[in-house]
DNA sequence: ACGGTATTATTGTCCGACAATCCGGCTATC
DNA sequence: GATAGCCGGATTGTCGGACAATAATACCGT
């Protein structure tokens, strides 16, 4: 008889644990919302020390999978966050030195069929969204900070009124990277706050008009300009991000 | 005068501890491959316990920032693997209750261009391994995790072909959420393998001859045969994945 | 220089402790 | 009866110390 044995499993307990706990989430036992047990508890029900528990409780408050409500000690059960996945990814992208002409390509090609998405699936409380944030950004664009958070934001509330989860969380991480290096294009070139602004404002006449075909090509058009800026502003575009 | 008190720092020491090794990757302070310092070092030059060290450490391990390589003790600093993080980013949208149909609305309006851009990008390694991909997938696709596996892996060679990391790392959670469907649908369906086979010789085809216009197109059918499948498979395509 | 061994360093896990503070119930007041 | 304030118990954050297992390193003989 061949008597062979089974690689132990050499992970460690908090891993495990965390495991566990994850794998409850994820079949939905542990629901949203639902407070975790004291971590003495869960200690004596999986038969390891408080100390090993909280390691495991670490990993999954930092995956979003629980997290602590202010001014609450005991955790709860939670989904992660679109924003807070979105900068894991872009913090990734930073590290593995993407330059902004890869940010750039992808925006060029993703932004449109956003905006696209938009202007069909928009709806009236969408709209009146997109139009105060674009009112914030013709009001306040004077200080680089605002004018490029505006921008931004603009850009979320169009991958909101796509209502496609997944439309929002992927260009999301666009978004963030796209930040800094707008951060630096803007103050050089004078004319790119009242290129953003117009085109805001079509992108918006088209959302209104649930123009799909325009909205797509104001967001080309708008991408492209921001190459341009970059350009003139003399910023090389293989530079790596962040 | 006016005496007022600022907001008391209330985040707890691990998570400071843990900012405190994050801002030291980030900036490069820590480079990737180095190691850590001992445990009881980081707590004696942080000031506090080993535990909090600890607990901190988890933390940057599951972000991807450190890891334990086999049969290593001590962590080294590492950069955030993109599967990983893809997988973090499917696991989000699953827990949001994404529908196919927001999955499927993703790829139709992602991946064209991924593949018109492959088409561009790709060198002879790229081309290689993509026809590595394909001849795996007609070898062997009786059992249905091979065929779906292989079919994943061939949009995963595809967005590695593009040499951009965005394409890369955004479309890979696309995939991911693609596949527990696909699973279901390509045992239901008789010719889903052998369009399956058709579209990627013709991606292969148009990759070969650098043709991005046929790329986009041949991909872009081979997404709406996915949906197609579905309806055959008499799937609901606004039910959640996973 | 090198392979193998002995020593040390480091991690994983446990235990116990204590202050801060959140939680839930109780009481007093209106 | 509702509400505000109070109080004790429950829970977390942090600490200190302990010990076995094993990776890392120094040492040593050839």
């Amino acid at each position: 008889m061949n008597v062979e044995f089974d690689q132990i499993a050499l992970t460690p307990a908090y891993r495990r644990v965390a495991d566990a706990i994850t794998e409850r989430i994820l079949s939905r036992t542990l629901r949203e919302g639902e407070r975790l047990p004291p971590e003495t508890e869960l200690a004596r029900q999986l038969g390891v020390n408080r100390s090993t528990v909280r390691e495991a409780l670490r990993e999954l408050e930092c995956s979003g999978l629980l997290e602590r409500r202010p001014g609450s000690k005991r955790m709860t059960v939670t989904r992660p966050q679109h924003r807070a996945i979105a900068k894991d990814v872009s913090r990734a992208l930073a590290l593995h030195d993407v330059t902004f002409l890869e940010v750039w390509t992808a925006l060029t090609e993703f932004e449109p069929p956003v905006a696209e998405s938009a202007a069909r699936s928009r709806n009236a409380a969408d709209l009146e969204h997109l139009a105060a944030v674009r009112a914030r950004f013709d009001a306040e664009n004077a200080a680089t900070d605002k004018a490029v958070h505006h921008t931004a934001e603009f850009f979320r509330a169009l991958g909101a009124a796509t209502h496609n989860q997944v439309f929002a969380l992927v260009h999301e991480p666009l978004i963030e990277l796209l930040e800094p290096s707008l951060r630096d294009m803007i103050d050089q070139v004078a004319q790119a706050r009242s290129r953003i602004a117009a085109a805001q404002r079509r992108l918006l006449e088209a959302l209104e008009r649930r123009d799909p075909e325009a909205a797509r090509q104001w967001m080309a058009r708008h991408i492209r300009d921001f190459r341009k800026g970059y350009e003139l502003a003399g910023i090389d575009l293989r530079h790596r991000i962040g």
